[in-house]
DNA sequence: GATGAATGAGTGTTCATTCAT
DNA sequence: CATGAATGAACACTCATTCAT
């Protein structure tokens, strides 16, 4: 199960040429296959349904890749470090903690799509049979990743009086859980309002790190007081 | 969507008979599958498994339940009912309105197993083709209701002044919707410390509801104040 | 396969006590098999089809029969021995061999439920696999009595002038094959005019048989020469 | 009722490139399928016996065909468009109505085999819970398409006197009626005479039409006039 | 690269049959 | 007599996977 033919698209320079809209043949499997495990799950899906979506024979993914699940891997893996490049980018992009956060908060509404078919397929492999390291160690490392990202960015709000000063770690926990709450409960519930779940959670999120953002103002509650 | 034979044991009038540990073969079967599902999911279980599971041939099934899917609409069904009752009994073992939340949030570390197999399992079923009504509702109601009995008890907290005023539907759902990520987060990643992320949550919910307990002061950060 | 128990109910002596409208639960059995074994067939009609159209319970079809086998050949024995009362039946009410003949026209349009179920499941017990002697040999006697029946008819006719001499063997088959026919067309045919045909065949006979009755006087192709 | 992949192998252009005995997988298929369902019955017939009497894989029907139901429906069709082409190669073989009303009667001893496997499984069908519109239709037009050849050439016979004026609808349904009958016959009794019981026909409808030819010269009943 | 054809190993489901009560 | 519960063997159908072209 684990020989490879052209090393089954594992790591794709993923940036190569798509240039434009240039996207490889393996690439767009990995992409309807990503939309597919997420939408049902690894046992529903098959490799039919992969390659109708993609238009090709079914044979031909086993070129591209060793079997099945190969192609999960791969999938998970390509999406993983998409996941990490958003992360870098949005760290570059602001200076100022809370604004992070605040993106990072927007981000879930934004990108709702693929971060919740990443939750969703985490959870799925998480009760499958046959796990595999290398899917194990990419869902691990993502979710590391996403703490550190949040953590680091709690503490040198606090560090820059911008916060309060708490558990870095575990409001980065606390940010984060909500979050996968959040995209698990819009699945399950359709007509679950995640922006205004999202617009509560920010308030209640400055408010738990003494925040007063002009940006946070909109929010009634905190003029309860 | 699947007619039953004995009425396919569906809402077995769950107390019966059952003194002490006297489990139907019908109701050992829907635990079995309730594992099941949960562990891994609708597809990937095979009536082999539930029957192996309970030690019986796997013909009978079909004996006690239409269909696989009439199995999984029980096991819903009746997982949903005895939340129902947990629900019901939660709100007349207390009058505190702090105590209930309180009970609310040890209820997912205590009961935590099948607390997160309803999230899994809905989850799951929500991705799936073949929607049946009656598994729709059962897992609308759930929700509906465990909104209804966090709602109600915080604006009841509210009206005898010992919550602050806040938007009791929308804590609600914050409550609910963290959670259902807790369930999630601990099913993907093994080694999270879900009684510690509960704690640090109380703390957090206590501040936004403006409670001030004794259960509480464990929590350092509310000394940042 | 064999083992019987109250033998099987096998030779019932039919006639019984069936005084008004008594039928043993036997009876009622083979009826219910009839009328599906003929609807569709052997394979098609299951034990649980028939316990059901009887009201009972499908282990109780075993209490009077061995296995599904031994309830088809009890049906169909049953069947052909109802069938040869009224053969006897017939010969005694007329004396006029063309008045026998007549009737046996007739009775295919008024006995045709029965007839055709004799003939749809003859036929598909042909092909079957599992052949029993004694079903074999059922339907032979059947088809042998049958054909003495129409033989012996004609040839007293014939011996009694009131039919030319033809080949009375050949003819007899000739008439009961061309209802065998009729009785397999109603059932592909639904519109199939059962009851037009079997005049026009009167008719054709009559001409073959030099018989030119009162009864045959309403055929117009008659007249045409 | 059932869609089809590669168009299930429908209506085949049957004579592609079979040049002299050159079948394709999915025409052997039906092949097999015709001789099984006709023997014994569809519910009778597993997929498991058709795949090993062509010698493939059971999974190798289901590339071909959608269903059961669907290799049924093809094979049905195909049959009747290669009676249809029977129908018309027989029309445009002879100019005079008795030869081809001869030929009919021939055809029916030399393609016993084919002709009466359509009715057994027609037969069969009828009594079929799960009807098929597109088989329903198939089934009608080859009686439809056999009443009018028939009819039509009987027509012609009156028009040219070569037959006397009788009811040319009913007098069709009267041979293909007897044609049935003997179809059903044969496979009933093995040891029925086919031949001869076509051959008495033959005076029989002869003596109907008022036709006096050479080839009915045999028959002695033709001498008691 | 790409495809049509082929297959082995399941999977859900049915059914004749049995047995304890 | 009569039934509910239980089972083994089969059946239609699916699917991941392979291979020749």
């Amino acid at each position: 199960m684990a020989r490879q033919k052209r090393q089954s698209a594992k790591t794709l320079p993923l940036a190569r040429k798509r240039a434009v809209v240039n996207f490889t043949r393996a690439e767009k499997m990995m992409a309807a296959a990503l939309d597919l495990f997420a939408e049902r799950n690894f046992a529903s899906v098959t490799i039919k349904d992969i390659a109708k979506a993609v238009g090709v024979n079914t044979a031909l993914l086993y070129y591209y890749f060793d079997n099945k699940e190969d192609l999960f891997r791969a999938t998970i893996e390509t999406t993983v470090n998409q996941a990490f490049a958003h992360f870098r980018e949005l760290r570059l992009r602001h200076t100022d903690p809370a604004d992070i956060l605040s993106d990072w908060l927007d981000n879930h509404i934004d990108l709702f799509d693929p971060i919740h078919k990443l939750v969703k397929i985490s959870l799925d492999y998480s009760g499958s049979h046959a796990r595999s390291p290398s899917i194990d160690r990419s869902i691990r490392q993502f979710y590391e990743e996403e703490s550190r990202v949040l953590s680091d960015c709690i503490q040198e709000g606090i560090e820059r009086k911008i916060f309060r000063r708490v558990d870095a770690v575990q409001t980065a926990q606390f940010i984060s859980g909500y979050l996968d709450g959040l995209m698990v409960r819009v699945v399950i519930q359709p007509k679950f309002d995640l922006k205004a779940a999202v617009e509560h959670f920010r308030t209640i999120l400055w408010e738990h790190l003494g925040y007063a953002s002009g940006r946070a103002a909109a929010s009634p509650i905190r003029l309860n007081r």
